[in-house]
DNA sequence: TAGATTGTTAATCGATTAACAATC
DNA sequence: TAGATTGTTAATCGATTAACAATC
């Protein structure tokens, strides 16, 4: 039977791929080694904060030394799964799945899009960096036997539960859910939203509230 | 001189767009009242904590009765900041930026895309959503000139930095970042950031966790 | 009035920061 | 060895939940 793992808070995991994006930059820029203390300093992070952070998972220090950049840095994709390849689907050809498709940096960290959606007949054919637009009754299909793990959502809200079921029922095992509505899937089903519309009433809320303070 | 407002902190700002969201799709479907007990168990959090959240703006609701949610969702939209319009424009013309451009919920809830801009000279003249893209060096007194609040920044994040700053320059108030690097501005420049390769990892993590935890 | 439900205080829980002994 | 810096425990701070008096 599995060890119970010990749990790890959504506040330490949302800093996880921040650590990893810094930990590139210093990595190409050749810096060998890097104390908390330091790294705080540019990530404007205590240096408390980030020893906690990575010891929920090891540790990869070594005291009077620091952390070696490049182990730090490789350790950390473990942690995050991008060590490995994920296939990948894209549900919706609008602009915005055409955005998600064409980002390279994606491909990089070992996604790969396999597929890419959409209802509208048109589309069908035309091509995205390689990749022909497919047709959507397609998909159930095609998640079953090309070992897709992962599918991106970029319809609108009307039709994403409907869609999110039938990924479901093909075995899909997370969602990256763009369309603006909460899925309420089966809690073994991973689902990370992206809500751009809550983004930006968040953005204004704080324009509101500077406007505010300024009166 | 400005009273001290209560901080609200980061954590309740957050949720606050899922209220309204919920909310404004009780309205449509015709809903007049609903209490914070009803709510929770829609959106699945604790009824104290809507309470408690709301209550750091004011005291909306009647007791015996609950809230009336046409009166709460257009409370919720002053709070922020949604019931007035804000002018805005979009750098880089690309698929992400035509997305945005192209996202008409956006304008439904006030915000006005008045200008796109790119550098590539291709773009120039191109029309998405009948808004011309337009040239990157009449950017800085676009935004000068035609009382732009918020950027949306959909560039590399090799030249975000540098945009930001001609940006702020021109006396920007806010920018949506979706190049994925942190950008530094000085603090009464709004920052909003979507870093969507950060969002893929954090799914990508639960992917790995949730294999941990099987083995 | 009685019942329902808020607004708010108090209790609990969890996350962040500080401190320092361990150790490279 | 002495100095530096981690790993980790303890202290603090903040956010969430529970409880209930106020009140519609």
């Amino acid at each position: 039977m599995a060890v119970e793992e010990k749990h790890i808070s959504s506040a330490v995991i949302r800093r996880l791929p921040r650590y990893y994006r810094y930990l590139g930059e210093l990595l190409d820029s050749g810096v060998e080694r890097i104390s908390s203390n330091e790294l705080s300093e540019r990530m404007k992070v205590t240096a408390s904060q980030i020893r906690q952070d990575l010891n929920n998972f090891g540790g990869f220090g070594q005291q009077g030394y620091g952390y070696n950049v490049e182990y730090l840095h490789k350790e950390i994709s473990k942690i995050l799964g991008i060590d490995t390849s994920h296939n990948m689907i894209i549900v919706g050809a609008g602009n915005l799945g055409q955005a998600i498709a064409g980002y390279a940096d994606f491909e990089k960290r070992g996604f790969i899009v396999k597929g890419i959606f959409d209802i509208n007949p048109e589309l069908t054919g035309h091509s995205i960096r390689g990749i022909n637009v497919k047709m959507f009754y397609e998909m159930e299909d095609f998640v079953k036997n090309n070992d897709i793990e992962i599918a991106a959502l970029t319809i609108p809200k009307e039709s994403a539960v409907e869609v999110a079921n039938i990924l479901v029922k093909a075995g899909i095992k997370a969602i990256w859910n763009f369309a603006h509505t909460d899925l309420n899937l089966p809690k073994d089903i991973i689902v990370e939203n992206v809500h751009l519309s809550e983004s930006l009433m968040r953005l204004s809320y704080n324009i509101a509230s500077r406007n505010k303070d300024k009166k």
